[in-house]
DNA sequence: AATTGTGAACCTCTTCACAGCT
DNA sequence: AGCTGTGAAGAGGTTCACAATT
């Protein structure tokens, strides 16, 4: 068994942006890749792709490189993407709405099984498939419906609420959308997806550049 | 002067953390902070908010902390925040859609002057006073509004080709919400927010944790 | 007494370089 | 010959610890 905490946050992300490159890889019908195509893809060397690749086990073949289908299909056991994952969505504004559409989301296997919405008008909406609750029920449905991750597209100053509300219900797990930074038990997850942060680097860039 | 090549993207990434916390720190009415309080507030410890800092000057009083509307504007000038961006939003999907509406950007600074689409259907509509343009008159529409940086949010597919287009009518600087890896000569940036790899991170914590 | 600013120590991540396999 | 897998070296980032200041 793989020792978690020997695995970098960086290494994590690259293994995501190497089973993309492998799906788009198979779209294309190639079958065979070597570490130094993959790190080409993504900008990077190739001794980092093999060494990311090292800490789960070996899977490609020396002097031939990786088989596609096997690598995407191990990279998928590392990820967890073998399964797919019942998420929560709670506010259904703009960002919310976008986020239920987002393909992507439903091709790794993420799907938006329950929305959340304080909002009485959006409430018994239902909208690809999916019907908008009231708060109020949300501990007994995310129960009902399994969920495992809830994604927060809430304005910043009820983020912090409504997840304390979620780890009450049992929820372990949240991609938060709203930019506030958020305080959880050490045995919660909170990923944060600050999409202001990418904007400020490229400010900085253009301001300081030579 | 600061050498830009000295600061990496990690000290950047914090600094836009650090200058939220301070946005909401003064929302609250607080005057002055210590480094070990916005720490905490990040959840990192407070050398490394001194160290961050210390790259680009100080900012501090030995004893007493540093003054939140001070700091705010040290950073802000660090961040190039002191200006306001023109920003030109490509695919008019769901994702941008949202985008355009998304209050930070707006704060922050970034304001989207221009929106390009290849869907007849959607060209010609204005919302929230922005024109929707066909991907033919952008080169020209960029330069007469001046946009500085390009969000792309157009299916996979599409993305090269538009950034592309956009490096040769001068763009320089591109956010990328494409799920899709881009190449750029070296004179050109593009972050990414790829919003699939996060929730790959908890799927890969739930999976492997003990 | 409290807190900054920072060189030095420490630790982690990346790259090198080469043995080993196909 | 080509490419992986990996220990060791190197680079870079974080934390320590303390002098300096209020």
């Amino acid at each position: 068994m793989i020792d978690i905490n020997k695995i970098s946050d960086s290494t994590i992300r690259r293994l995501s942006k190497y089973y993309r490159t492998l799906n788009e890889l198979i779209e294309k019908n190639v079958e065979t890749v070597s570490s130094n195509e993959i790190a080409n893809i993504n900008s990077i060397t190739s001794a980092q792709v093999r060494k990311d690749l090292s800490f789960f086990g070996t899977f490609g073949r020396r002097g031939l490189g990786y088989n596609t289908f096997l690598l995407k299909d191990n990279i998928a056991t590392i990820l967890g993407l073998k399964k797919t994952w019942n998420v929560g969505l709670v506010g259904f504004g703009n960002i919310g709405h976008a986020l239920l559409q987002y393909q992507e989301f439903k091709k790794q296997g993420f799907i938006i099984k329950a929305i959340f919405d304080s909002d009485p008008a959006k409430v018994g909406q239902i909208i690809e498939g999916v019907v908008v609750n009231p708060i109020a029920d949300s501990c007994e449905i995310s129960k009902e419906t399994q969920i495992e991750i809830i994604i927060i597209a809430v304005p910043p100053k009820n983020a912090q609420s409504l997840v304390d509300h979620f780890i009450s219900c049992g929820i372990k797990a949240f991609l938060n959308f709203a930019p506030t930074s958020l305080k959880v038990p050490e045995n919660v997850l909170v990923k944060n997806e600050n999409m202001s942060i990418e904007l400020e680097a490229l400010s900085f860039f253009l301001t300081n550049k030579a």
